[in-house]
DNA sequence: AAGGAATGCAACCGCCATAAA
DNA sequence: GTTTATGGCGGTTGCATTCCT
């Protein structure tokens, strides 16, 4: 038995709304509020509409402050850092960018942020490729594809493998998921822009607290906002502006933050994990022999952590206090048991 | 100039969580 | 405890506009 619509669907208007229909829909909801019942008001100011359009016309188009287009270089860190973070996690990213909606990121996000990342994924690769084929060829060793010698930086953490490269055409179907542009974010550094370092209070002062948008998704969460006077100390500590983020079994993901580490509030975390990103089809970044070396952690259950995508995020490739980091990983997860990948 | 392809964006759909009955 | 109604969200679609050949 399926559900009741919540409206009369033939005799609800669909389509672009027109000025009128927005001016009556705004000038209502400004002067009497909605009414704490979206469903209703439409018969209420004679609109020939759905409560849910209602509602989302108002929520994306005529709330006072939206602000459309024009997403600054500032902008577009802020929601590769918090997709690498959370995922698709739409109306969360938007909280912590005000004046912007959940669809319209949403919009930016499909439509250019994608694009752009893959535009400079290939670069990075193309890059990668021909400086690594450079050293191997004064090492004289025949193949690039093959490591002269394992003595990398870090012999316990391997390089990932050197990718083909993509063609950039419409047709990317490695990168139809979100969990794979997320791995991606993550290769790259977490970093979508070379030159700025993400700076959420240069775009929100008050960041995370756009109260008015974000208040009751935290009193949902019980995240006691006032809690994150953290934030302002992890706001100042430039090394670390990204999340772990545990996979899980069965395809989930959950979001560890180092102490001290967190570009988060406090209970941002818990946000997360409490309702954690999906993550599906991650190998082929990384290939099927890094991906079965894994963490095995505990959050109630065995978790796989990939440990090439750890590596990559919290050990950056130059990274010279690989073991620190590790050490620390452990010391804030002692549940965590690293096995670290032999050389290739 | 015309037509097809690509792009951007508003709006819809369907699912899930939760409050109310 | 169960059912129902609603709000909220992410994914997807469809259309208008722009770009390219």
């Amino acid at each position: 038995m399926g559900r009741a619509p919540c409206c009369d669907k033939a005799n609800v208007k669909k389509g672009p709304w027109s000025p009128e229909e927005d001016a009556k829909l705004k000038s209502y909801i400004e002067q009497d509020g909605t009414g704490g019942n979206w469903i209703a008001l439409p018969q209420k100011i004679g609109l020939k509409r759905c409560g849910k359009s209602c509602r989302l016309r108002w929520l994306n188009y005529l709330r006072p402050n939206i602000k459309h287009g024009g997403f600054s270089e500032e902008e577009d860190n802020i929601i590769c850092s918090l997709y690498i973070s959370i995922g698709s996690r739409w109306s969360i990213i938007a909280a912590q960018l005000p004046g912007r909606t959940d669809n319209d990121i949403k919009n930016y996000w499909n439509t250019r942020l994608k694009k752009k990342l893959l535009g400079k994924q290939r670069k990075e690769q193309q890059a990668r490729r021909s400086s690594g084929l450079k050293q191997e060829m004064k090492r004289g060793n025949g193949n690039p594809m093959v490591p002269a010698d394992n003595n990398n930086q870090n012999p316990y953490w391997p390089e990932l493998p050197v990718l083909d490269p993509i063609p950039y055409s419409n047709q990317e179907p490695h990168f139809n998921d979100h969990a794979s542009i997320r791995k991606l974010l993550i290769k790259l550094g977490g970093r979508f822009s070379d030159d700025d370092q993400v700076n959420y209070k240069a775009i929100n002062p008050q960041f995370p607290l756009d109260v008015s948008y974000t208040q009751q998704l935290y009193d949902d969460q019980s995240i006691n906002i006032s809690s994150s006077a953290s934030m302002e100390e992890a706001l100042n500590n430039t090394d670390a502006q990204f999340a772990q983020t545990q996979y899980n079994k069965d395809g989930t993901a959950g979001l560890q933050l180092l102490q001290g580490q967190s570009s988060f509030p406090a209970g941002f975390e818990q946000m997360v994990s409490s309702n954690p990103p999906r993550l599906d089809g991650l190998e082929f970044l990384l290939g099927e022999d890094v991906v079965s070396n894994r963490i095995r952690t505990s959050y109630g259950t065995e978790s796989m952590i990939d440990c090439g995508e750890m590596t990559s995020l919290i050990c950056p490739p130059d990274a010279s206090n690989c073991e620190g980091i590790q050490q620390r990983l452990l010391q804030e997860c002692p549940y965590v048991e690293l096995r670290y990948p032999g050389p290739l």
